[in-house]
DNA sequence: CTTGACAGTTAGTTGCGCCTAACTCTTTTT
DNA sequence: AAAAAGAGTTAGGCGCAACTAACTGTCAAG
């Protein structure tokens, strides 16, 4: 047993179920933790012998149930988890704390270390950034509410902003069934619609070219499907598989 | 059954699977997904047989699968899914494309619809609001990794910013173990380290003075522990226990 | 000191989702 | 057209995580 056995979700729960009623009361009982996991007593046992053999609790019938050394490290760590999913839900996306704290149950267990950092950076990015911060926040509010706007970004809202919602909630339906470059067969056409890929590989793909709106020819699919040879503006280009998923398009007739 | 019928992950998966499948090749087989999902070919048909008993497949054995109507929509919608986050971890959080899809892979199965759409319309607003934009993400870039800087932010950043990511460095092990204000007993004095609260109701807690590096002396628990009673520069005050969970303190001798 | 009352445990069941092994159906090869 | 190859199925088993039902431990009141 190396430092943390790989846990299953539900074990997640009663590790993090044992740590908050340990700092809410004293000591952890079975009763409660059958409580707060809305699970029958008999369930908390089964689950309290899968902890203790894996050595993260103290547990023997019949007596009181405490962490091990591993065992805090590990219920600490769903925990940190849990609350910076949370604080980004609240603070950033601006959901209410409610349905912010039940989604970050749901999703602390399937998140992998290297994103769950990148939330926690970006949480804070927003905060500390001078060109984000607070007042930028409130204008995502308008953006999604139409109504919880503050002082100042207000004017640009309702100036530049109003007809791009307007044009979101016009599409709405249509995007569902989103056609990516992938999708399109050798010898067809299609219109760059949007380009969804992170900055450098982003910047490349709008020096040769691809920009919103440009119409693009696949030529060759490779076969693996990588790459994807394709005519765009005259000129004959390689897009890596990867890259072509990220560009979504509408097919036109050729 | 109504609409859906409430399917489990790994149907989910099914689906997203022969979705794919039936883009690429003309017809899904069982072996391409069981080479798809990592699964063996067993697995496969008793998947299949649930699918079909939900009404979402057309299947018999030995022959060709293909989606109903009912089972198109479900997984389009969780394809949606897959592609809204991977989306917003790219462009949003320039994770890697393949650290995105993976990731998008096991959350796309616990997100709740709300939270699914404020991820859309973040990833929208950002695009679209001329404060932020891609060079602002690109800010985000240099926030992480101290080296992928564009032309404007720069100067700003490296000025400004230096010192507060060295500080996020320093205590960068000191912030496992948070505490919020629910965690502290009565009688107990703490200081403010970070407050994580929605716009609205973090206005309202920065108006009765609970800014960052303020000392408040906990009064009093009620019951449930709501509301929390407490004392901030001299003023009596009493806080939510939603609000309290997201008001992060640092204890301090009493 | 005995007797409830309640907490906690054991035993046995269920459903899910995967597995292996062995069988059957289909397709291709010779 | 028969045999070999390969795709797909069935049967049976396993681990997990919940459940019910029945049993056992603990502790406080009479």
């Amino acid at each position: 047993m190396g430092i943390t056995d790989e846990l299953s979700a539900s074990l997640e729960d009663y590790l993090e179920a044992i740590y908050h009623i340990i700092r809410e009361k004293q000591a952890a009982r079975v009763k409660d933790i059958a409580a707060r996991l809305h699970v029958k007593a008999a369930s908390v046992t089964g689950a309290m012998r899968a902890l203790s053999s894996k050595g993260l609790i103290n547990y023997a019938p019949f007596e009181i149930i405490t962490f091990t050394r591993d065992g805090e490290i590990a219920a600490k760590d769903v925990v940190r988890r849990h609350n910076a999913l949370k604080d980004f839900f609240v603070k950033v996306l601006s959901v209410d704390t409610d349905v912010a704290d039940k989604a970050a149950c749901e999703m602390e267990h399937c998140i992998t270390k290297p994103l769950l950092e990148r939330f926690i950076q970006f949480a804070e990015f927003v905060e500390v950034c001078p060109r984000a911060g607070t007042k930028w926040i409130r204008g995502f509010g308008y953006f999604c509410d139409h109504d919880s706007m503050g002082e100042n970004c207000e004017t640009c809202m309702r100036t530049n902003l109003a007809e791009l919602i307007q044009n979101r909630k016009d599409k709405g339906e249509t995007m569902n069934e989103k056609l990516t470059l992938r999708d399109i067969k050798p010898g067809k056409k299609a219109k760059v619609v949007k380009v969804a890929l992170a900055d450098t590989a982003s910047r490349r793909m709008v020096e040769m070219g691809m920009t919103v709106g440009s119409v693009i020819e696949v030529v060759r699919i490779a076969p693996m499907g990588d790459p994807v040879d394709i005519k765009l503006k005259g000129y004959h280009l390689s897009v890596r598989k990867k890259e072509a998923e990220g560009i979504y398009v509408e097919e036109m007739p050729s």
